[in-house]
DNA sequence: TTATCTGCAAACATTTTGCAGCGAG
DNA sequence: CTCGCTGCAAAATGTTTGCAGATAA
């Protein structure tokens, strides 16, 4: 936690994340950097994406078949994200009314502390007309 | 899908998901039926909860570990769950404000057959006593 | 009888870890 | 010079699958 040292892995995965504007998994993320040439241990990828998402400067969710994706969380503020099924092309949502909801569950409940995770899945207008077509 | 057969092990496993209140592991439920006696394959349970969820008559839940959680689903009708992150004290919460912001996501953003997965997670009123004379 | 289910073991996919060597500070 | 970081390969985890034999219907 004292020293975090500055390594060429850590500033090619931090770029790389900078340019990214979709979630994407470890491995994926691995491969990339593999493309632009920066031959980086996948071991490597998945510990500085953990580290960087424990320090809070990226965003995590997880998909249905159990994959952890990461992305540079942009916004400050809490926000939720709909994630096509097929592209993977991600909105941010912003539904305020929401967090009041489940800030009056607190209230309801007697639950203290009360977090949540939402993920929200869909299929985009693009891919739903592919689908439709095939 | 056209013929489901009633065998002991599916008998045993619907069985004690009756008796359980909270969200269990494949895993656990496995080790459940061993000390019941049941020897049933990890396999078969796997195959079994997936299939009976799949069937809608499980609530499929999936911790930050990357575990798959079964419960037998009491009420009918959609609704989240509010988790102890304690001692795993389960809440139903039903939230048709929320299912309707859902809904209208679909309008703000293009994206079709839009579905969510929502997971509470708070500190119950008595694990909240505890945690604090300690 | 016969299609379905089961158990086993092997396969899988993702992620974590031990350890020796490398390299930032 | 040091201690943290890296790569590799092995291990761990949780889950799925192929297949031969068992079994509901």
């Amino acid at each position: 936690m004292i020293g975090q040292r500055t390594t060429r892995q850590r500033r090619a995965i931090g770029q790389l994340m900078d340019e990214l504007a979709d979630f994407r998994s470890a491995q994926q993320i691995h491969q990339l950097l593999a493309q632009r040439g920066e031959d980086i241990g996948l071991a490597t990828v998945y510990r500085t994406l953990g580290a960087m998402a424990a320090s809070g400067e990226f965003d995590v969710l997880r998909t249905a078949t159990g994959e952890t994706l990461y992305r540079r969380c942009e916004r400050q503020g809490h926000h939720h994200h709909l994630v096509c099924r097929s592209c993977g092309r991600t909105v941010e949502v912003q539904a305020a009314a929401f967090e009041t909801l489940v800030a009056s569950l607190s209230d309801e409940t007697g639950f203290v502390d009360v977090s949540h995770t939402l993920e929200l899945f869909g299929t985009c207008a693009t891919c739903a007309e592919e689908l439709a077509t095939s």
